[in-house]
DNA sequence: TCAATTATTTTGAATTTCAAAACATATCAT
DNA sequence: ATGATATGTTTTGAAATTCAAAATAATTGA
């Protein structure tokens, strides 16, 4: 194997666990009561437009039943409300705290950070050529 | 933000994810009876020397009394099994099985065909480029 | 209106996690 | 060599996380 496949593989396999690992820490150090998979299910609900159970579900690949209850947990530390869709009431929208929008705030800053190391060096050019390759590789998975 | 930070930041919120999904329904498709979280627990016995315990939970950055019950749970399985190092009847030395050895080839081969996916379109000087830039995002996560 | 569909919650079971206590073995100092 | 301390693992109890399947509730369409 040569040297590119090897710092590939080694990213793809050690790198994101690292990221989550030290973002988990933060969070601790900051007495955030939240885990990593608490953290994205808020940025699930941040992203959707009407957040229901079920699209929140579908956005994380869990099942509806597992939803509920995180939803449920988070519910009681605070981070979520949940309230019935006037349209149609079988819907239950769930809609952040202002707790909840101060971590991914925090979270975002993180993230800003973390890029701004990376391509602070670059020239342009490579610049180009890194995005070309990250964008393979996403679509590879798009797929 | 521009358009590079876009795209990594996409890239690190959404792309592991999406690999582990993948993998994970590899996995169930295959009728291999195992979480991403226990292939991962392999993959780290596979790479330790002596395998013990503790040196598995320092790895994984769980407590050893989660790798106790992640390793309870895999020999049930029959994919690993537990020996006493005879030097220091103390430690646990944790061996994988064939089963295992199958499941990682399995898995290897996976980030094998991802790679190739991704730099086979390029030529070298840009596959420098690329290297560079991911030993940077890599190298910032370590300090 | 009544059946079918859609949305969510509940239930029961298995995994995963932690911190702290319990247990076993080894090492070090006296 | 023996008693204290250190090291390695398991056990315990509690909370999260996950799924599949059943139960509940509301809407839609014939």
């Amino acid at each position: 194997m040569n040297d590119a496949r090897k710092v590939i593989n080694e990213l793809l396999v050690k790198l994101f666990n690292r990221i989550l690992i030290i973002e988990h820490e933060a969070l601790k150090e900051a007495g955030i009561p939240l885990s990593m998979n608490e953290v994205h299910v808020l940025e699930a609900i941040d992203d959707l437009d009407m957040s229901t159970m079920s699209r929140i579900a579908e956005k994380l690949h869990i099942t509806v039943g597992s939803a509920t209850i995180a939803i449920d947990t988070l519910q009681k530390k605070g981070y979520v409300n949940r309230k019935r869709d006037k349209n149609d009431r079988r819907r239950v929208i769930v809609e952040l705290t202002s707790d909840a929008a101060e971590v991914l705030d925090v979270h975002d800053r993180f993230h800003d950070e973390m890029i701004t190391a990376v391509i602070d060096d670059f020239e342009l050019e490579e610049n180009d050529i890194l995005i070309d390759a990250l964008k393979k590789l996403s679509d590879y998975f798009k797929a």
